[in-house]
DNA sequence: CTCCTGAATTGATCTGCATCAATTCGGTAG
DNA sequence: CTACCGAATTGATGCAGATCAATTCAGGAG
């Protein structure tokens, strides 16, 4: 494994507050594998053998039930995946799938929960990591239960505005039937979405998005702090309390809600 | 407080695994409190100063947005509840409500996160909680992305069934209006998702439920041990690994899903 | 270049669920 | 007991989003 990706690995909020001997003993065995576009890297209800760590690529994580599929996240490099799983030493409930072509830290399991017992720093961090996977999915489900279609396509947008540049052209990461049942809603219903929020400025040409009125975008949107992680806050400057942190499952990855920025602990930076 | 309480959450799967010397570190300055009904414990966006656990009464979780409400969670004694919040030292994501008669110890932040740094067995078990709410959510989302209302409803009660007693007849926790908004769905389309269960041998009379064709329902519901946390797992027996934890927000409670069970590490027991 | 294939779009229609409105039910105070 | 009030139910209607079907578009192979 090269030192580069080594570095980018210990970059990691997971990893990156821990001693060397615990990093040592953390990433004991793991080794780097390349996998081709499409390839099951996981399917749901198999035992979770390895903490994954995406160097390159994109994965989809999904979940299936009764012939029906759903898109509950989509990672983008670095972000680690399945740790709560790992954690517990538990079945997946997820499904993780290759997207294009990926590079991919194992980490064994076992080494993660040797680590968690011998360095407490290491404990911290990954509950932080898990507390933040967590209330990322919080804003995922209050993402979905409280919003409609094109509202939740709006905030899309505005996130992914927010962890590009801020500027007012934006880059679908993704397929749109992919984007689409990320968002939970049809492919269809997706390019009906996009023909809605034109009314609104966004105007879509293959996975280009030009925002010409982002101030009505917003005023649809209603981006909300305790919904988006990218929303902007009332008030003062925040201690402590801002670090949420992005690690793991929704770093860089526009996830569930794809609400989440690029940056572990920026926000209000 | 009553060494009576005092037991009850020693004996949390948060606390259970710990040394004495952790748990009176963890647990210093924390204080009892009662609450009558309808009392706000905490406003989303609020910052997080204690970590709740509830030792008596039920207290819902919920999000707010652009004036819509949605329940998130109904926690159920013994739990705890926004750890993730306090773990990261972060605002509040949901609002807590007592829905009866309360009874908390509050038990403060720092508390919980210097003992984390002391005793890695703590930043063990606090990372197991975070990875089986984590789990708990993403089960959530499953549900409500994969299934339809009468689906989640015929869910909700096999839930309770195994949850209770695995008799014919099941009790419903909560003012329907509230199980609604839990399972995503208006209270008028929650009775008709009851009547709609008739057919399949479910009949309600006030919040008694009698389930005369449990495999009919089974039928409709295909519970799913990758949703569903209480059912049935093909093959033999577990190890470890099937020791998922129900500790906090979701033990005892009628979580999102619906679906946890009373046990904290039951299951195939 | 053309052909081919899967993605994306567009249109027509259907349906699950929400909304609005009107009773009915059930627990509580007097 | 009766009166009252919020919860629950039931009915009528509307709408968001799914489904089905038909093009159109874009990328890759030959």
């Amino acid at each position: 494994m090269r030192a580069y990706d080594m570095d980018r690995v210990r970059g990691l909020p997971l990893f990156s507050d821990i001693a060397p001997d615990t990093f040592r003993v953390a990433t004991a065995g793991a080794h780097l594998q390349r996998f081709p576009a499409g390839t099951m890297l996981l399917l749901e209800g198999d035992p979770v053998d390895f903490l994954y760590v995406l160097l390159d690529g994109q994965v989809e994580l999904h979940g299936t039930w009764n012939d029906r599929e759903t898109v509950l996240a989509i990672l983008r490099p670095v972000s680690t995946f399945i740790l709560a799983a790992v954690v517990l030493n538990a079945d997946a409930l997820m499904s993780a799938r290759t997207l294009e072509r990926c590079e991919i830290l194992m980490v064994p399991g076992d080494a993660i929960r040797t680590a968690m017992r011998l360095d407490p720093r290491f404990g911290v961090a990954v509950s932080r990591d898990l507390a933040g996977c967590y209330r990322g999915l919080v804003r995922t489900v209050k993402n979905h239960k409280l919003r409609n279609s094109v509202e939740r396509l709006a905030n899309y947008l505005l996130a992914l505005r927010a962890a590009d540049n801020s500027g007012s052209v934006v880059r679908l990461h993704h397929e749109k039937r992919v984007l689409a049942s990320l968002l939970g809603m049809t492919p269809e219903n997706l390019s009906r979405a996009f023909s809605a929020l034109q009314a609104y400025g966004a105007n879509v040409q293959g996975a280009i998005v030009t925002l010409d009125n982002v101030a009505a975008l917003e005023a649809l949107a209603k981006p909300d702090p305790l919904i988006d992680n990218h929303a902007p806050r009332g008030g003062e400057i925040m201690a402590e309390a801002d670090a949420e942190i992005w690690s793991s499952e929704w770093n860089r990855a526009a996830a569930l809600t794809g609400a989440q920025t690029a940056a572990g602990v920026k926000r209000n930076a």
